[in-house]
DNA sequence: TATTGTTATACTCTATAACTATA
DNA sequence: TATAGTTATAGAGTATAACAATA
């Protein structure tokens, strides 16, 4: 980090970590609100949420799967959580009887809803407080120029099928 | 997300899950190849550079816990892994009997060594290839500031003690 | 009494591979 | 044959609390 670090400049470094250890701080944060407020992990956090901004309330396995685990059995693991607890249900597909169609029950709704003004508040306080609004724009921007690029440029041992959905 | 997010405009929340998703995808990445590059841990990666780079190649338990980890018990845990494996020593600090001075031994620096340049590489690639320089100026400064807020506001929960060390 | 660190234990989560069923 | 999903299993990592030792 002093020396051995040909190919990065000191302020990429700097951006580098800085960026790891907001990312780190803020989840461990927005966590431990989720579990004190909903007992919700954010994983599970995020399952509910895409689920009630999905039109329907409905997504299949592996839609949900795209983005939020890394790995198809973490997610049966995950719903089978939130199943037990009511908060989501699955049924076949009509459409493909392969798929299973994962849908937010109201108690889902309800405890989304529940969870979700708590939830802002933390992000708001630790990340945009200390934000100008400039700050923000490019940094929502430049971090979204980068997502696209990752998107784009999955690990080269992109897993054909067990990987993130994402490349699927 | 639709509509259940008062206090965070559109533009925060597009920025919050940019963030979320580019640190999760490149500490996924990275991870990736520390793992096949040296076997080694994100966690337990950051254990070794920090001390690589701390003067004399010594730190202690307590300030290894400081950012690293979040609870003394899995930084113990963590150092028993690069005990066994030689890549670091411990030993009863000479100024407080009760503290450990952590070292890095020789293996460990040239594993350390072994696995920077792949390292930095991923994240040259994924992170900063598709950033202009203009961008990487203002992250480094905004998430520099948001850093700083962050280690100033501790959660409201921070436990006294077996929280993270940064509190203490 | 407070601090440093370890240990025991229990638990959560993840990943791999094998398997079923449908397209 | 390829895709969707589940299950079994095994392993990595984490957190809590109890503990010993030093300041």
């Amino acid at each position: 980090m002093s020396d051995p670090t040909p190919g990065l400049t000191p302020e990429q470094l700097g951006a580098y970590f800085a960026l790891m250890e907001v990312s780190s701080l803020l989840q461990y944060a927005v966590d431990e609100h989720l579990r004190a407020d909903g007992d919700l992990s954010w994983v599970q956090f995020q399952i509910l949420a895409r689920l009630t901004d999905a039109p329907g309330g409905k997504l299949r396995m592996t839609d949900l799967a795209d983005g939020v685990v890394y790995s198809r059995s973490g997610l049966t693991y995950q719903a089978g959580l939130l199943d037990k607890r009511g908060l989501i249900t699955r049924s076949p597909s009509p459409d493909d009887e392969r798929s299973v169609l994962v849908t937010v029950t109201d108690a889902g709704r309800d405890l989304v809803a529940q969870v979700m003004p708590g939830h802002v508040e933390s992000v708001r306080r630790l990340l945009f407080e200390p934000m100008a609004g400039r700050d923000l724009a490019t940094l929502g921007a430049v971090l979204g120029r980068v997502r696209e690029h990752m998107r784009a440029n999955p690990p080269r041992s992109a897993k054909p099928r067990a990987g993130r959905a994402r490349n699927a």
